[in-house]
DNA sequence: TCGATTTTGCGTACCTCGTAAGCTTACAAG
DNA sequence: CTTGTAAGCTTACGAGGTACGCAAAATCGA
């Protein structure tokens, strides 16, 4: 596959090391995922990886940018802005929770600006929409996917070697949090940025 | 010193430790802190810390509880609940930026429970005064706590080896933003939590 | 004063990890 | 078939965490 010109065909792609990362990461977590290891779930040899990848960190870059696009894709922003926020908010926050040995990739390697921006254009077309001016738009989602992800890293608690907690109880006592949180901050937004187009309240 | 009984006297504490690892930390940097570094710059070998400390993510744990002491020990919660709680995120960002290495561990390393209420007493006091019920005082606290954390990950960026933005429009730039959604925030949670009129005087 | 006891620090060693260098293999084009 | 090239492999090195057992430095009872 993937032969688009000489030279020995690619067994590898960085697609395929990526899936396979994600995969090891979810069923043994961050630290076992190491190149051998990823490697031999390939069927391949460590060293391979390298001609894919340009070392482990941009590796865990590639999941980080994977699993955020995995996330905002699954939102569908409809409605006004508040709406469409909170939806955003809500289908990353699922993410997280799916894929909780991620979360602390997510909290230290940044997604890529380029790939975050043209992903979350549609929920900024909402603000948009709404006359909410672009930079006031800006600091709203960031906020908000600040606080999704801080979030997260609360709920899953110390990644990379613990023990889960009482199973039911934590689930809603989290939700619940994670709920008012939101509405705090979103109810919150509405009221600065407001919603007369014809004033844009938040000086930048 | 530190001679409670027999056997030889400790040249380490835990409380030595912990100082030079932050002083490690801040300096060099999370990859810098190895234990051989450590050891050698408390003029020791490795193995000696040891003794004191289970294991590196030990330390590591260490190392947050005493920067979130730090950091709401710097915060004197006075007035109102909402003035209190900006005071707190002010005190908790300060901390955070003054040590950016940092940052990285105290998303992956909760505070010790116990320690983390200790500490925000004071700062629930002001919200048992403003009638406020324990839980809802409780999920504020966390939720801005969880907020002012994501935003320094972001500000900080890709930590463990990264480099150095623009100087100036950077720091407004996240300044505001943090100043922005914390207000949102917290005048969000002022319209959930209501400002309920029949204030009961101070119980102790 | 002198062992016995106890606590603390140290030297060595093992295993794992990331990854640099250079070799081998499997194709396509000529 | 020959040659060129991209992809995968083997080996090796240095660094890190830490298990294990020994050495040193105190106190205490005699």
């Amino acid at each position: 596959m993937t032969q688009r010109g000489r030279g020995r065909p690619a067994v590898l792609t960085v697609e395929r090391i990526v899936d396979a990362a994600v995969e090891v990461l979810d069923a043994e977590g961050l630290d076992a995922l190491t190149m051998r290891r990823l490697g031999s779930h390939l069927g391949v040899a460590a060293m391979s990886l390298y001609r894919h990848v340009p070392n482990r960190d941009a590796l865990l870059a590639e999941i980080v940018n994977r699993l955020f696009a995995e996330a905002v894709t699954q939102s569908r922003p409809g409605g006004p802005w508040p709406e469409a926020l909170s939806g955003f908010a809500g289908a990353y926050r699922r993410m997280l929770l799916s894929h909780p040995h991620a979360v602390p990739l997510l909290a230290t390697h940044p997604v890529d600006v380029e790939l975050g921006l043209e992903l979350l254009g549609g929920l900024l077309d909402r603000f948009d929409e709404g006359g909410v001016p672009r930079e006031s738009a800006l600091t709203a989602v960031q906020s908000v996917g600040v606080y999704v992800l801080g979030h997260a890293l609360a709920q899953v608690g110390a990644p990379p070697g613990g023990e889960e907690p009482p199973p039911e109880t934590d689930q809603t006592f989290y939700d619940q949090w994670f709920d008012t949180g939101l509405s705090a901050m979103v109810s919150g937004f509405e009221r600065i940025i407001g919603c007369d187009p014809s004033k844009p309240p938040l000086s930048v």
